[in-house]
DNA sequence: GAACCGATTTTGAACGATCAAATTCGGTGC
DNA sequence: GCACCGAATTTGATCGTTCAAAATCGGTTC
């Protein structure tokens, strides 16, 4: 295999020098329209692609945004920032940006990862998954003047001492809304909340969403919480249902509970009682449960948006902390018909 | 923020010479024990970092590996491939490599892509993820003589002509063979195997781990054939099992088929009928159906064995497609009592 | 026709690391 | 005391690109 052409030969083979050919690259407009066909075809002919660790050395920039892996958590979800990274790759590799996977098991381990990336040049910018309340990430971040979007708001407790960050995130209001609204039209007016306990940020938006569409609906219906478990999530609602038997219809606060929730009314010979679950996982698609659809794609182009602007090519300098703006995704109910597991 | 150091800088501070430094980070026996401590100490003072690029442009090495993520398919499946990533990402990290992403639809568009990662400097090696007869891209890599290990065994149609490539895969008929073995044990002799039409080579595999197991306690089930669907598989085995009551047991091939198989013998008022799945996808794990789990942190350990050596911190040179070894791993099957759907 | 101007192109230097070759250093052997 | 040896360390060159500044070009202006 020969070596592989740089910048001089193809500037020998088109009769010009090498920054022209560097200018053909990275900024057509300033060559002359001769000159620049000129080089392109030597590009072609040669087979040109340009190394990119020379670039990175020469101009401090990789071209290139790490995200980190979650562990696989053995529930049931996941499939939500799976999504979400195939459409970031993609999206990036439209831009010139590649995407450069790291794990860490710790925020702490996670901070460490960082620092070798960003100190040894090896991605110019973050993209943070899984932000809790207190989270030490950003701050961190903030402090070295990393550029970074966060998947997922910024929950804190509101001391109001640091900027705010830039973020993107799915409106899980305005899914478990649209979801109410969907029963309270199709099943009747006795529409329960099936939820995580009070206190997680993701948790609370979503039940404020059922909140807010049966107060604008003047109905009324029971609010019940229990931890992400299918098991407990159909115990709960067997004993509840049985006390409150004019339930018409439940909102979830994720498809494990929704699946519990649907056993439990099937165990009750209520098979067709409608159950809504959140994230359309493939769980509830193969059981036929309705479900809050998150969209990841569109998180993931709207991160791109707040690192690049919305046309730029390379990650903002300043950074996004300086101006946080935000992007808030609208989720898509998918309806399904349950299936009767008792036919 | 101030400027970075470099090894000049570490050099500086140690009263030695640049090489001398980078000889303590990349053969440290060849310094001496005094001089080193006083390298190390200088390196941890100034909190030096290597620049990646800088190195991968002296060295034409860039320590990554590339991993296309594939289209999110909306079946049922997917959570193989995310815990590979995972663990790929995670062992990777420990021998000094990176996991780079990239995004492709087809076959010839991840050729281009590959060529572009290569040819840029930017990945050294690829993992191939579902690999198919007549693979396009396996032939192409090894014209290139680009490094590669294929996550899924070489299903050629054995014209014999190419050399193989190395590969890891989970041994699909040891998977099935010891769910047939169990229900064998635990459920009775007459166990039917629900697996995809004839011609995919998973597929087949993972049948001769039946046949095998059925041909050794010298039983008979029936061999039903489906799509993975499942609406489809619940049709079938609903068709099926109302002709042919006696069966004991159903080996699937998939999580979809049995969680279908599951929802027909509940139909037909045999919600016990014990039914073994494939891929222990949370969806199986929700419904407490037993299945085959694929161990895919094994096989990316594997892959990077086969990439690297036992304990190499590099890319094999020669490429282990000068050595066409495997790496096969045996599933666990995971047991399970199914969740009584009409309890 | 000389000075001048903006647009285009070329030249010299630098990014930070490692390779290859040269040098220095301690210690031996005679 | 001097030549010699291997181990340890230093020096000069280089990887391929882009930045910054200098040079060239084609055309105007006075």
């Amino acid at each position: 295999m020969a070596k592989a052409p740089t910048v001089q030969d193809v500037a020998r083979a088109a009769g010009v020098s090498r920054q022209t050919v560097s200018n053909v690259l990275n900024a057509p407009d300033i060559v002359r329209e001769p000159t620049r066909e000129r080089v392109q075809a030597a590009i072609v002919e040669l087979g040109y692609r340009p190394h990119a660790a020379a670039r990175r050395l020469r101009t401090r920039r990789s071209s290139t945004i790490g995200v980190r892996l979650d562990p696989y958590a053995g529930g049931i979800s996941g499939v939500v920032l799976d999504r979400f990274v195939h459409a970031l790759t993609e999206r990036a590799g439209e831009r010139g940006m590649r995407v450069l996977l790291y794990a860490a098991r710790t925020p702490d381990e996670e901070i460490d990862r960082i620092g070798d990336l960003v100190d040894g040049g090896e991605i110019d910018a973050v993209v943070l998954t899984g932000t809790s309340r207190e989270d030490t990430r950003t701050a961190w971040l903030q402090d070295r003047a990393v550029p970074f979007v966060a998947f997922g708001r910024p929950w804190r407790s509101g001391d109001g001492t640091r900027p705010a960050h830039a973020w993107a995130d799915v409106d899980g209001a305005a899914g478990t809304r649209a979801a109410t609204r969907h029963l309270l039209g199709a099943a009747g007016t006795r529409i329960a909340f099936l939820g995580w306990p009070e206190g997680s940020g993701t948790g609370d938006d979503r039940a404020r969403g059922w909140l807010e569409a049966m107060a604008e609906a003047g109905a009324e219906g029971p609010r019940w919480h229990t931890e992400e478990s299918l098991g407990l999530a159909r115990e709960l609602t067997a004993a509840a249902l049985a006390e409150d038997p004019d339930v018409d219809g439940i909102v979830c606060v994720s498809d494990s509970l929704a699946i519990g929730a649907h056993l439990a009314a099937t165990g009750l010979g209520r098979p067709e009682l409608p159950v809504v679950g959140f994230d359309n996982t493939p769980a509830a698609e193969a059981l036929g449960l309705s479900s809050v659809e998150q969209l990841p794609e569109q998180v993931a182009a709207g991160v791109l948006d707040l690192l690049m602007g919305p046309t730029g090519s390379a990650v903002l300098h300043g950074g996004p902390q300086d101006d946080p703006a935000y992007v808030l995704v609208e989720p898509r109910l998918v309806v399904r018909a349950a299936a009767d597991l008792a036919r």
